[in-house]
DNA sequence: TGCCCGATTAACT
DNA sequence: GTTAATCGGGCAA
């Protein structure tokens, strides 16, 4: 049986816990599937929400690590993080694609369209798919709705540039399953 | 108070 | 390739 991830999970380096993500299973509402594509921020980096200190919105991030940050993006959109590092480090980890395995039939209601890899590939698109809006803002990760299983097995991660940012867009903070087909934007081929 | 812009997406040309 | 939709944060005035 996979383990499930706990609060300790997720209180280390973002850059620990965002390659160790990949694979993992995230379920809200028994829905979701396999994480195939995250991003780390750090309070330390302008491209992060936290970079200028807390605010209303961020609240969240300066807590402590193992719950879920969730904002609007473009006005329109919900996007997922997960908290981590100890408290006041206001770091999280976007997640920005997963691999539909469980609860296809309600992402496809909820998404309106058919195809599996449009269902959650993207942020906006996957917090669409799984029903996540700001009312999961602050909820813990170990807990109803959410279940987050560790990865069993290998995978290969790659890693490369953020997407969609132009601060610090040079940080190679996105982490992904390398080839597979639900990406938001495949990785750059490796040298 | 007003203005600009963004960790996006889908529908255009 | 380009652009509208749509709204809160951050900064200037």
């Amino acid at each position: 049986m996979p383990k499930r991830l706990t609060k300790s999970f997720f209180n280390r380096s973002v850059h620990e816990v965002a390659p160790d993500l990949i694979g993992a299973t995230l379920l809200v509402n028994g829905v979701g599937g396999r994480l195939v594509e995250v991003e780390a921020y750090h309070h330390t980096e302008p491209a992060a929400h936290s970079f200028r200190g807390p605010t209303e919105r961020n609240a969240v991030m300066f807590g402590p690590a193992g719950y879920a940050y969730v904002y609007r993006s473009y006005g329109i959109h919900w996007c997922l993080n997960f908290v981590c590092e100890p408290k006041g480090s206001a770091s999280a980890v976007l997640i920005r694609a997963i691999e539909p395995t469980a609860g296809l039939a309600a992402m496809r209601r909820r998404r309106g369209v058919a195809d599996e890899r449009l269902l959650c590939s993207g942020p906006g698109r996957l917090c669409e798919a799984l029903g996540v809006t700001v009312k999961h803002n602050g909820l813990a990760l170990d807990a109803p709705p959410f279940e987050l299983l560790a990865r069993q097995g290998d995978v290969d991660v790659v890693a490369g540039p953020r997407i969609g940012i132009t601060k610090a867009a040079e940080l190679p903070w996105r982490y992904g399953e390398k080839g597979s087909r639900f990406l938001s934007k495949p990785f750059r081929p490796e040298a």
